[in-house]
DNA sequence: ACTTATAGACCGACAGACTGTCGGTCGTGA
DNA sequence: TCACGACCGACAGTCTGTCGGTCTATAAGT
């Protein structure tokens, strides 16, 4: 039988439904009909409201992403906390583990979902480069950084963070907490600040 | 007709038709008939040398990277060359312009590539971590640097240099050229060398 | 030297799945 | 009642991977 919605309800029902499929079953095994039947349309309807599978992907990761980066200018702007833990709160904000869940770090980074994950990470690193380097010569006025390059160098960060905690790489525990404590240790040496100081604030904060 | 060759024969022939294919119109656009036609074999060969499209791509980077390694270790074990100069060497050594011609650098990094760029940058990374990791040890023995966990920190730089050099981000020369300048200097803050030290290497090797 | 056997390389028709298109239909608000 | 936006589903075209069977070079037996 036929229901006739807003376009931008319908939209937004395909969306919820491809973000399921994308990250249980990975894009490329995900078929545009397990979406329609999933949102019990016509083939005809969901070529109706996007032109390709590939615009379904490129506008879900504008969904997620926008979300993500929304939410960290929120806490970067707000004066009222130290910096150093704005900081550390607005890389938090971009752990999805929070409210998107497990799910998407874990499954976006599977071999088979490359396109994905490269266009998720260029969006997001494109997104909140800016928002970092202000931070960052924020906290340059306040003497507890000292920095030549922040933009570069907080792009070579955030670049390398995104890549590197993928748990692509290893599922070891132990490994990666090293590779974290390192990272931070690196972060403190690039942006001048004390060594310890991230560290510090990141215990502080998460206990 | 049909003319037998031996299987190794053939699947190099099948593989380097494949390379042609994969790099000049990308992975996902290059289809398995566009392969068998240009080695001129039928489809069921093609299946009977790999047993998917995917291996052939595995095959093939594995072909790729083994070549820019071995060619990595041999700058890495010579000696004779004092380290320093022997590190930009190795990095050199990778980027491929060198032998395999623009076309790669160019054309992998093409948002329909991912999955191949990701694969190819993957196995680049294991291989030549190690290699750097062992001539910065070199190094530090010789009191040129001074760095505390120098296969993370090496993996970190890596990382970055492989996504971050990549053309996708911009064609802008200036800007990529600050990017080169600020990586430098961010690695010779990193691995505690003097100042100027790698880049003045740099420039000695390649006037 | 001449048949016979065998294993490895090769073939191409076919099944099954997938994406994107298109002409046409239905519902709803003006 | 009219028009337009939302919706439908059959269909074309393409793609990957399979399978039963065929060819050929080499080794063995006579």
């Amino acid at each position: 039988m036929r229901v006739v919605k807003e376009a931008a309800e319908r939209r937004n029902e395909i969306l919820d439904t491809a973000e399921k499929l994308f990250i249980t079953k990975g894009y490329d095994k995900t078929s545009t009909n397990d979406i329609l039947d999933r949102v019990g349309i016509a083939r005809g309807t969901l070529y109706y409201h996007f032109k390709s599978k590939e615009e379904i992907l490129n506008a879900m990761i504008e969904r997620i992403n926008g979300a993500l980066i929304t939410k960290a200018k929120t806490i970067a702007s707000d004066t009222s906390i130290p910096v150093i833990d704005r900081i550390v709160m607005t890389i938090a904000a971009l752990n999805v583990d929070t409210d998107i869940g497990h799910e998407i770090i874990d499954e976006v980074h599977k071999p088979q979902n490359a396109l994905m994950h490269q266009k998720m990470q260029e969006n997001l690193v494109a997104g909140i480069v800016p928002v970092l380097t202000d931070l960052v010569c924020e906290g340059e006025k306040q003497g507890l950084f000292s920095i030549r390059y922040p933009a570069e160098t907080i792009e070579m960060l955030v670049l390398y963070a995104c890549t590197a905690f993928d748990d692509r790489y290893e599922t070891d525990g132990a490994a990666k907490e090293k590779r974290i404590k390192v990272f931070l240790y690196n972060t403190e040496k690039l942006l001048g600040a004390e060594e310890g100081s991230l560290q510090k604030a990141m215990i502080n904060l998460f206990r």
